[in-house]
DNA sequence: TAGATTGTTAATCGATTAACAATC
DNA sequence: TAGATTGTTAATCGATTAACAATC
């Protein structure tokens, strides 16, 4: 294979495409290696992984690939450098800042979460139109008035935003980001938000989600 | 076509299979039916919605076919009935108590939301280990403690539980509800649960978004 | 009627799965 | 060595897209 060289400066020819599903299965093969018991486990077989997430062998090994790991015959990877294969493919360990828009509940609750971290991901504040919700955030982070998005975003060059206001405020903010510079948007508004075609767009839809865990429930009750 | 008959009672005979990728679209047009302006539009094409939503004409029939809608070659489909079809086929009127583990910052975003009502799902309360967030929560909710959970599962039948408590909880909890008879887990905690066959997991896994989100992100700048 | 749109069957495309040689 | 596992090419499966007759 040897696509995707971990070098991005490396590659001027054509790159493979990866397929959504698998960058979909890597963090959860990352966060399968977390959990494992690095100090009694130095290797681990895609029959394992595969046992224990409910998926085929091949399919494991066909993912991990993508990575560019390398593994070896009767023994399998090492976890490691397997670890450190995801995450380097992954971008993790060069992190991208963010600026979060709306600090209720779910701003709030992405705002405390540390582990965007190991993700990669540094939201490096959050704005608020409402002046009461403005001031010291959890975990030190600040909430600051909405004018100072612009000015923040563009002085550290922020390319990622994340949205979490109420669905009636989701395509001005989008506006806003996108005459800012903001490259990426993290949707979690109920709301479809356009933007040109050199913005991206990930939609976080929980009902798509109810949808299909709610069909499935009924389909099983039969 | 003629599958999934709008009656659930009916079908005896093998029904077709809805596609996940179909399902999670159905709530996309939803959305985008309501906020047409109903008194204006009284018919929708494919076309039409295709254009709007970035998707193809006929993916769109397709898609709408699954929910038994018939439409009227040159005008489109009625909206009114469109959107009843879908509500219908997603079970939207008949609505499904679900009960809530955890009332921290996600939690109370969850709670705080009043628009799974509309999506046929009821958060009939909350339930929180922490004394100190055990009371009234938003809309009225309760937050109760922990060890009321389980009779309050049984008594009212709940069949679904929404998990939003931290990941070394989650798979106590997931145990808990499973025994009390839960047959559907929305699992928000950033850890795989492991269930019985016979119960559904919908896991909501935001590193796999944000993989995709920056993956994108990454690719777009070279 | 003419033309646009639906409904449905056939073709394409892409992801998953199978098969199997290479390797430790 | 024998046997398990990797890496990779081929086959299968399922979703999307194309084609086109039917219909208003």
């Amino acid at each position: 294979m040897e696509n995707l060289p971990i070098d991005p400066a490396a590659g001027g020819e054509e790159r493979a495409p990866i397929a959504e599903p698998t960058l979909r299965r890597l963090p959860v093969y990352h966060n399968y290696l977390k959990n494992l018991d690095s100090s009694k486990t130095h290797a681990i077989s895609c029959t394992q992984i595969a046992q224990d997430l409910h998926l085929t062998p091949i399919q494991v090994r066909k993912d991990l690939a993508c990575t560019g790991i390398v593994g070896k015959p009767k023994t399998g990877y090492d976890t490691q450098a397997l670890r450190l294969a995801i995450e380097d493919f992954l971008g993790w360990n060069n992190p991208n800042d963010a600026l979060l828009f709306g600090a209720g509940h779910l701003g709030l609750a992405l705002l405390s979460y540390d582990g965007f971290a190991s993700y990669g991901l540094d939201i490096v504040a959050a704005v608020d139109a409402d002046p009461a919700k403005q001031g010291a955030g959890p975990r030190d982070k600040k909430i600051l008035p909405l004018e100072k998005a612009a000015g923040l975003i563009r002085r550290m060059h922020i390319k990622i935003a994340i949205i979490a206001v109420p669905e009636a405020a989701a395509q001005s903010i989008a506006d806003l980001c996108v005459s800012c510079g903001i490259k990426a948007i993290w949707n979690f508004a109920p709301a479809k938000i356009t933007v040109p075609a050199d913005v991206t767009v990930q939609h976080e839809n929980l009902a798509s989600s109810l949808a299909v865990l709610s069909k499935k429930l009924s389909l099983r009750g039969e």
